[in-house]
DNA sequence: AAAACATATTAGAAATATCTAATATGAAGG
DNA sequence: CCTTCATATTAGATATTTCTAATATGTTTT
């Protein structure tokens, strides 16, 4: 069990912290896509994508890997995407939670 | 199976996104604590920790409970600690990958 | 009821993040 | 090579978040 750094852990869920690359990764999660593919499936502006990926590469959730002029995008790996999927069940029960609670989210 | 709204999941997301909200999340991730505890924990400014700590239960990730004159902040329900857990281990992971790749983080 | 304590709220300043528009890079095809 | 296509980068404008300092609220204690 190693001990990770509290600004590594930051700059890691920074990369969550953002409705566009929420989306990205949604987009990308079952398989990669090329930036011009993720750029049409959400519809953005090729610059916008392109910085959200970035973004994204350097938090650690994504890869890109280059295949003649196309740059193909995909998670980092499984355990990402088993915590994509996490995000959705921990949604749900607080969903449940607030209704129940009558409280809100906001 | 319920559809999560993605402004949800967002708004949700965003409670993770700073590295004070972070540090107050791991402050009282095995038992709850009172405004002055988490303070003095993390040692931040009163006014700060109080806006942070909305920012969290607006977020739907924490609870607090009144007694007396303390209010005492927790997670909201075990999902939330094991998504903490969670976030660890998917770290371990990414930073070994990262590391023998080559590769940085930024 | 006044004082002391715990927490919340507010306003505005300061810091950061994001977006747009323009330009740069680099590969593929003619 | 020159053009086109896919992607990346940059700079500056704009928007959003965060922080500080002051004040407000509510509870306990004296």
């Amino acid at each position: 069990m190693l001990k990770i750094d509290l600004d590594t852990k930051v700059k890691f869920l920074h990369g969550f912290s953002h409705k566009t690359r929420v989306e990205i990764l949604e987009c990308i999660k079952d398989n990669e896509k090329t930036v011009s593919q993720i750029v049409e499936d959400i519809q953005g502006s090729q610059s916008n994508i392109s910085q959200h990926l970035a973004c994204l590469k350097g938090c650690g959730l994504i890869v890109g890997r280059q295949e003649g002029k196309y740059v193909y995008y995909g998670l980092r790996n499984q355990k990402i995407r088993e915590l994509l999927t996490m995000f959705d069940v921990v949604l749900e029960d607080v969903e449940k939670d607030v209704a129940c609670c009558e409280n809100h989210l906001d």
